[in-house]
DNA sequence: TAGCTATGACTAA
DNA sequence: TAGTCCTAGCTAT
């Protein structure tokens, strides 16, 4: 399920399976037949993604703006043979599926919420409207604090504003919040710049470590099962993790139980003593 | 078979 | 803020 890593690790195993070869393409579904049909026989030029949008670029600038929403996934199949019977008909809804001509690699969108043939200037407006993406070389924290400095919303809801700062879900941002002992609710414009600088530090970090394992693990060394002695997580996304999803569990710091709330219709968690509700620095 | 849930984001009011 | 859309897997009936 995915957040900003996934889209990254994503591109890259599309740039390798496909760039710069000729590839069929499909719809089997049919709900993108058409696109699928004035693409079919061009040659990928390559992937990128931005936060949670992923462009595939073909041949003439043309683009697959992909997202994947809730429970999209594009899997992708690589390393083939080249024998035609290792690629198998399309199981369920798939939306998209590309085969390379050389038949050593295909690839499957299932669920995306976004699947549409795009030019430069539509993908370079979805840039423009998403926030710094943490996971980009050249991203810079600075817009993001423009915005968080200003604002009065709470920084739980910042740091999932993808205009404020793009590829950070509801996994990064819980654990984010733990790291720093932040609450979720504290208002952005009562964090000081040093705060937010770390905070973006930690998570570039965080970050580009889900691209390389394609797993969200967020808990130091200190408090992994193994230093503790308790048993691993066990869930449909396998990091380990300190209060994503464990509303109602012990804390793994402190032993607290772990709260939940909703927020914009998604679910915050944290842990009450780990990460106290904020006072103005009057009362602080 | 129906209902519910989920790491998201859009639109209308 | 509520409603809607995208899909698959699980649970209840």
């Amino acid at each position: 399920m995915p957040e900003g890593h996934t889209l990254h690790r994503l591109a890259r195993g599309l740039t390798e399976a496909f760039a710069g070869r000729e590839v069929r393409v499909t719809s089997p579904q049919g709900r993108f037949a058409d696109s699928a049909a004035i693409l079919d026989g061009g040659r990928v030029e390559g992937a990128e993604a931005w936060g949670k949008h992923l462009f595939v670029e073909f041949a003439e600038e043309r683009f697959v703006h992909v997202h994947l929403g809730l429970y999209g996934q594009f899997a992708v199949h690589r390393d083939l043979s080249g024998a035609v019977d290792q690629v198998p008909p399309p199981v369920g809804q798939v939306r998209l599926r590309l085969v390379s001509r050389d038949g050593r690699a295909y690839a499957d969108l299932r669920g995306a919420t976004t699947c549409e043939l795009v030019t430069t200037e539509q993908r370079d407006a979805v840039v423009a409207r998403s926030g710094p993406d943490p996971l980009r070389p050249d991203a810079s924290w600075e817009p993001s604090w423009a915005r968080v400095r200003r604002s009065r919303a709470p920084i739980g809801g910042l740091l999932m504003d993808q205009t404020v700062l793009a590829g950070v879900g509801n996994v990064y941002r819980a654990e984010l919040l733990f790291r720093h002992r932040m609450h979720p609710l504290r208002p952005g414009q009562s964090l000081r710049v040093g705060q937010f600088r770390v905070l973006w530090a930690d998570l570039v970090e965080l970050m580009a470590e889900g691209v390389r394992t394609g797993r969200i693990d967020t808990v130091r060394p200190e408090h992994t099962p193994e230093a503790m002695g308790r048993p691993p997580r066990v869930d449909d996304h396998g990091g380990e993790v300190y209060v994503y999803r464990r509303a109602g569990q012990p804390c793994h710091v402190c032993g607290a139980t772990v709260r939940t709330e909703e927020l914009l219709g998604r679910n915050l968690f944290w842990c009450a003593r780990c990460q106290p509700r904020f006072r103005s620095r009057a009362v602080e």
